[in-house]
DNA sequence: AGTTTTGTTAACCAAATGGTTAAACTTAAT
DNA sequence: ATTAAGTTTAACCATTTGGTTAACAAAACT
């Protein structure tokens, strides 16, 4: 952290905050002990505490629809789409878990916030051309015609996600607290989640 | 709201608010306005803010397992119990979509909170049994030998709470905003998920 | 009817919190 | 060396917020 300018140390202590408590629970004195600077300092770089979240937000708003924009992208067939989809969003995850709670539960407090992430709209679009490709996949009889993509996309993000945002609750019910190793355990779910997946293409 | 005694006037303003706006976010002033009272029967009834938290956060923890303990204690099969914990939790999430993403992420805020739930541990019981049951159907060839159980339960609950608690993010992302009736696209992914998540069962 | 208990309110209080200020320190240009 | 600009800090301020108090009202009890 000390190799870091200082803006750059304010805004990855912000980082670590939001996230872990959200914007009502974070406290701007906990940003700057965290970054190690004076409380003032963080008003002198972003004015506020809002427009310093703001910064935050919007960053991890595009972090959370990048891969998807980026692997719907390529020109690949739908279940190598979705294959590496799994695959590159569950590295991401294993950095940040809670992202993903800490974006929808800001969302949630303020949906008008989210108009202001332009990279949804644009996730929007690539989406499209996924959705035609599945069309496409459907008429050549490698899919099921009953398939919606909306439905697809919301699978994947679900299996993904929320066994992640909800770690606690899962160890506690469904693990030995003490001796489960949930990294692992999600490392593992990659492939199933895969399979989930593509089996639920079949025809 | 104003044929209920006080008490449960001010219950039933804490789950809102709490609810949408976490303990953090949420303000005793604003608890009492939406109960109509003055801001000191709230301490007169329940002592602090903490306590009246703490009531609401208990009662949606038990709900959030209420539905799966019930339903796995029933002598059904598998497939039978799947389905029927797919529909009932539903119905019950129909009424209050958000209440699962505040359990979880008080429980991020402070996962001991978590401990302070009994029925977390009776549910974990319940889950032995359907543990032995998806084993015994193993045996008859009736489920997939790889499947593990822990990844069933967390592929429902992935399935059913994500898209309600991210629905402004896959509203934006995946509908047009002005035309689409979610209500009715959930009640739609009801069948879907019973599909997925039964053909994930197949040998 | 009178008295005690319970319920309710307005006014108040102390602590926490986001934000400001003015002075001090650092760096680089002149 | 002097100045000017940018950076950093301690002390301070205003507001919000959870919580308290004391007086008042309404039941319940005798």
């Amino acid at each position: 952290m000390s190799d870091l300018n200082t803006e750059e140390k304010i805004l990855e202590a912000a980082r670590e905050v939001f996230i872990a408590k959200g914007l009502d629970g974070a406290r701007m004195q906990d940003i700057a002990d965290k970054a190690g600077i004076n409380k003032a300092l963080l008003h002198y770089y972003f004015r506020s505490k809002e427009m310093l979240f703001q910064k935050i937000f919007l960053e991890k708003g595009r972090e959370l629809v990048q891969v998807l924009e980026q692997v719907v992208g390529t020109n690949l067939s739908v279940r190598e789409i979705l294959a590496m989809l799994i695959d590159l969003e569950s590295d991401k995850l294993d950095q940040e878990p809670l992202m993903p709670l800490f974006v929808i539960s800001e969302i949630n407090r303020n949906p008008a916030k989210l108009l202001q992430v332009p990279e949804i709209q644009a996730c929007r679009q690539c989406l499209k051309k996924l959705a035609l490709q599945i069309d496409l996949e459907k008429e050549q009889g490698k899919i099921r015609k009953e398939l919606q993509f909306q439905d697809v996309i919301m699978d994947v993000m679900s299996l993904m996600h929320f066994p992640r945002i909800g770690k606690n609750l899962f160890v506690e019910m469904l693990y030995d607290r003490d001796k489960v190793d949930f990294a692992k355990e999600v490392t593992r779910r990659r492939e199933h989640i895969k399979f989930v997946i593509l089996r639920s293409l079949e025809p």
